[in-house]
DNA sequence: TCAATAGTGTCTCTAAGACACTATAAG
DNA sequence: CTTATAGTGTCTTAGAGACACTATTGA
């Protein structure tokens, strides 16, 4: 029996769209799919919900990240929902887009689902491929949500190691907007802001050593009390 | 043949929060269920989208909103979206929660489903009654998501008129913050913005009168630079 | 020594917040 | 006149943005 016949039912999934620093590149988690539909072109790592498991699209989320990449702990946040008859030839179809940050070093691919080859693949270049379902609307909304809190949160700063200096963690907000940042400016709005704790530590890059910082603790994330002007 | 036996299937819905100021206060437009579950319990007047007319969720939310208030442009943005085993009885259900900012004088609540009772509630009762599935929760994330809003944009112009006073304005700014706001500066945070035109037109309420506004013609929502500050 | 990057001090600017004051109506 | 509400002018403040300057390392 086909889902179309049920009147009232669509096909559920949860797509999250998985965001780390590569070389200092933002890049998607993508899959190479391997069955049809859409077999052999890439798509986020996301699926069916375990109904018999989860209690809520959270878990749902947080259940298919640790499938896919191991981790328990990683910023996520709902971006988006939706579907319709033509986003999946099987049927009328609906889908949960979360944004995950996370460290792609914490991950090994292997972890993952049988085979399936799974790739960091840069923002840009994953935009131009030709991505499953609407997976390519799905990470555009995604990397927007991402851009716009990036200029009143400090949200980049799970893309960072535990430790960080200021030099790096405004590498990471430049990665995701695409343009320079005051150097100066940007270390003052982060140290009056008061949620980086020097840990005392330095890091010696062949010039003067900079300081360390963690991240204070604070809920996640924080707010600044105005935005980025770009 | 039940829900439960598609493993893939979920119930789907689509629920709109609508907000409208009743008589200088925020309130919800609520329906009495008429049937299981939860028959005689106040709700959402949301349920399942026709599969054979939306192409996409959004459409789905402007047929909701038209068939219940006959609106066809009202301020419409999505909430959230969840879903879980325990939300209906029925089976394992999905629900993506918009938000609708509207006039109620605009809307003849006749106009709606046939015979079941629909009321303006106001948020603060709403909340306190017994709500069907997990519509109080659905509730308080989108009047959350208005708090939010409110001290960075303009979104309650969308309860008033196609003109008003700014005295009028800041009251639905307070009704949906409960808490006064400074009149002075309320009025030079709107002008400055140059978000209102002035109509000419002057509203006489038994002291000085006041001119008349009406919104710029700029996309919706205007961002102001700064939050309010509470 | 110099080059490179880190960190500090200070100025400007914008917009929020607060307050004093004036303006225009009804009674 | 008084009272009530509308509107204007000005000061303060916080924080972003920009720039000059000093500090600390390696080569």
């Amino acid at each position: 029996m086909r889902h179309k016949d049920h009147i009232d039912s669509v096909l559920f999934s949860v797509d999250p769209v998985i965001f780390s620093l590569v070389d200092g590149v933002l890049c998607v988690l993508l899959v190479k799919r391997t069955v049809e539909p859409y077999a052999n072109q890439w798509s986020i790592p996301g699926g069916r919900v375990d109904k018999a498991v989860c209690k809520n699209l959270l878990d749902g989320a947080i259940i298919k990240l640790k499938e896919k990449t191991g981790l328990t702990q990683p910023y996520l946040e709902q971006v988006c929902t939706d579907g319709g008859p033509d986003m999946d030839p099987r049927g009328w179809s609906v889908s949960s887009v979360y944004m995950a940050l996370v460290r792609h070093e914490d991950i090994v691919l292997e972890n993952t689902n049988a085979g399936a080859l799974t790739s960091w693949i840069s923002v840009r270049e994953a935009l131009d491929l030709p991505l499953a379902f609407w997976h390519a609307q799905f990470i555009e909304a995604a990397y927007q949500r991402l851009r716009d809190k990036l200029l009143y949160t400090d949200l980049p700063i799970d893309l960072m190691p535990t430790t960080f200096t200021l030099a790096t963690l405004r590498k990471a907000f430049e990665a995701i907007i695409l343009q320079p940042l005051h150097r100066q400016s940007f270390a003052k709005r982060m140290l009056d802001a008061g949620i980086l704790i020097d840990t005392g530590e330095k890091e010696i890059a062949g010039s003067r050593p900079a300081a360390k910082y963690r991240r204070a603790n604070i809920p996640k994330p924080y707010f600044f009390p105005r935005a980025l002007v770009l």
